[in-house]
RNA sequence: GCGCCAGUAGCUCAAUCGGAUAGAGCAACGGCCUUCUAAGCCGUAGGUUAGUGGUUCGAGUCCACUCUGGCGUACCA
């Protein structure tokens, strides 16, 4: 329908000049009086023609050229929209289109041959991910599925550090964990990880190798086990919300391949940085950043700025038209002087969207719990998966916008998970496989001769909303917003089941009845299309 | 102090880069199953969009200030 009105206005505009070049918003008015679609065009024009919007939008309907088999009538209203209402039998040919493309339908090809990098998770393998991890794993892996909907190639990629501090500390942690296991009465400081996974880990290691590894640096075996089995749990965790990583990539490959040291030579040469206090520090001052920054500390240890710039050069390196960073409102601070970096540097930072998503909040008892991976005083992913199952979560992590907190209610979550939306949208799903099972047994097949039947009110909403499917999705991936398709989906599903309440299938005249089969198929397929963009399974039985 | 993000119904949140009468779910109340899944449908009630000004045909949306909350503001990541 959209598609129709703007090649109308295309063909239409050599006719209006001021129409040439300008992009025209159609959109679905809030209320269905208001026609199936409108354009506020007009009132944009005011000042550009000095006239009134209803005498400019009555300037344009008239020289329209539409099919009236298509457009039922164009309306001016209010201050000067222009309402388009469609017929009811051009509304009907959205159904074979969807039978047809089947799995394909709703896809996009405006970014056909791109390659896209996303990066998300990324936390360093020091413990279990937790749910505020759940929140980032779940956002990022859905945009990359939005983003290979819209024609994008992606990979989906982890960057961690398995050296630095944080790590020693671990090494450390499970040492003195296997040691106590030995019976060696040691002290576990209290600002080491506390977690019960490094007991576990340090019973592994006693049971393969006794005593004989005692006298070993903690940054031998000790870590590289830990990092080992924490990285296979993570892993694992991964997995069961069906997400799968197509590369790790670790920041310790920086250093060896000598990125950090010829980005340090790169800023020298660009006098882009200094030494001061024996620290290095990067002007960033000079590149419409406020302070400058250290980027190598007195100890000669770079600060994380640096290998994060380099990191971004092999992400420009390898070619990728788009790069998406997604990361916690914690590290918003960080990415400014990244992309003032990588620009200085010479590479388009413009490829580069940053996304930000806030907190989530895990709500127990009416109190917020307080997480800290140190101190073992989280909820991890995975336990949030064991109540309430990988569909849940996924769907509770994207059917909210990025930008606002997450209040995670755990007693309701646990306690309801029946009534959790994801359910509503499956259930749909499920109900159009079943009443199929059914129409089947009593030799019903579905038709695409008589769609015209499909007359009433419920058939017709539902039947616009199948029309707005692959421009509400483009909208959403191109504003990299995943909830969008959750409301979308919400909507759907209601009309559907609206539908059944109101049209039968099994009991109505044979035309009609194989009309509406080919309807719910075609509803069907946008469902399942729609839970799949999401992640979430669409079963045939609830 | 400064910066970023937010503040919408009792609760959790939507609202198509400024559009027409601000919408859902949960919670509350009242209806609908001898016919395709009641994990559903219909109805009632619930709002000065934190506040005050401003910009214009038109503001929840943009601007300024105030209040409240989250996150930052390191030679931690």
């Amino acid at each position: 329908m959209k598609q129709y009105l703007e090649t109308l206005f295309e063909k239409t505009s050599h006719k209006l000049q001021y129409l040439k070049g300008k992009e025209i918003v159609f959109m679905v008015p809030q209320n269905s009086e208001h026609g199936d679609y409108s354009t506020n065009i007009a009132m944009l024009l005011t000042k550009e023609l000095k006239k009134n919007p209803r005498e400019i939008a009555q300037n344009i309907i008239v020289v329209l050229e539409y099919d009236k088999s298509v457009i039922e009538k164009i309306e001016i209203a209010g201050p000067g929209f222009i309402n388009f209402y469609f017929t009811k039998n051009s509304l009907v040919k959205i159904i074979p289109e969807i039978i047809n493309e089947n799995t394909n339908f709703g896809k996009l090809e405006k970014y056909s041959g791109k390659k896209a990098n996303v990066e998300f998770v990324s936390a360093n393998p020091t413990g279990p991910l937790t749910v505020g991890h759940g929140r980032n794993a779940v956002i990022g892996d859905t945009i990359a599925n939005m983003l290979e909907w819209a024609g994008y190639n992606v990979d989906r990629e982890y960057y961690f550090n398995n050296a630095g501090r944080q790590m020693r500390v671990l090494g450390d942690s499970v040492k003195k964990r296997y040691l106590q296991s030995l019976g060696e009465d040691i002290e576990f400081p209290e600002d080491y990880y506390q977690g019960d996974y490094i007991k576990e880990i340090a019973q592994k290691l006693k049971n393969e190798h006794g005593a004989r590894i005692k006298d070993e640096s903690e940054s031998g075996i000790f870590k590289e086990t830990a990092e080992k089995e924490i990285f296979a749990d993570i892993e694992k965790t991964l997995n069961r919300l069906n997400i799968k990583m197509k590369i790790f990539f670790n920041e310790n490959s920086l250093y060896e391949q000598g990125k950090i040291e010829g980005l340090l030579k790169s800023f020298e040469e660009k006098n882009l940085s200094y030494e001061k206090e024996g620290a290095v520090w990067l002007s960033l001052s000079e590149l419409g950043q406020e302070n400058d920054k250290v980027i190598v500390k007195s100890t000669g240890e770079p600060t994380y700025r640096l290998p994060d710039i380099a990191y971004h050069t092999t992400k420009f390196d390898r070619n990728y038209d788009l790069i998406v960073d997604l990361f916690g409102s914690d590290h918003a601070a960080t990415y400014p002087d990244v992309l003032a970096g990588v620009k200085a540097l010479g590479y388009d930072s413009l490829k580069v969207k940053v996304l930000i998503h806030q907190f989530v909040t895990i709500m127990q008892g009416g109190e917020a719990v307080k997480m800290s991976t140190r101190k073992a005083n989280y909820i991890t992913l995975d336990e949030l998966i064991d109540w309430v199952g990988g569909d849940v979560v996924r769907y509770f992590f994207i059917m909210r916008s990025i930008g606002s907190h997450l209040n995670f209610d755990l007693d309701i979550a646990k306690k309801q998970s029946d009534e959790n939306p994801v359910f509503y949208l499956q259930y749909a799903h499920a109900r159009i496989s079943s009443i199929l099972k059914m129409t089947d047994e009593q030799k019903l097949k579905s038709s695409l001769e008589n769609l015209e039947l499909l007359q009433t009110e419920a058939e017709q909403n539902l039947l616009k909303k199948l029309h707005s499917f692959q421009n509400d999705i483009e909208f959403a991936v191109d504003n990299f917003e995943p909830h969008r398709i959750a409301n979308y989906l919400e909507e759907l599903a209601s009309l559907f089941h609206k539908f059944y309440t109101e049209c039968r299938i099994i009991g109505s005249e044979k035309n009609l009845a194989e009309a509406r089969i080919s309807l719910i198929i075609a509803a069907q397929i946008v469902l399942r299309n729609g839970l799949t963009l999401l992640g979430l399974n669409a079963p045939d039985r609830m």
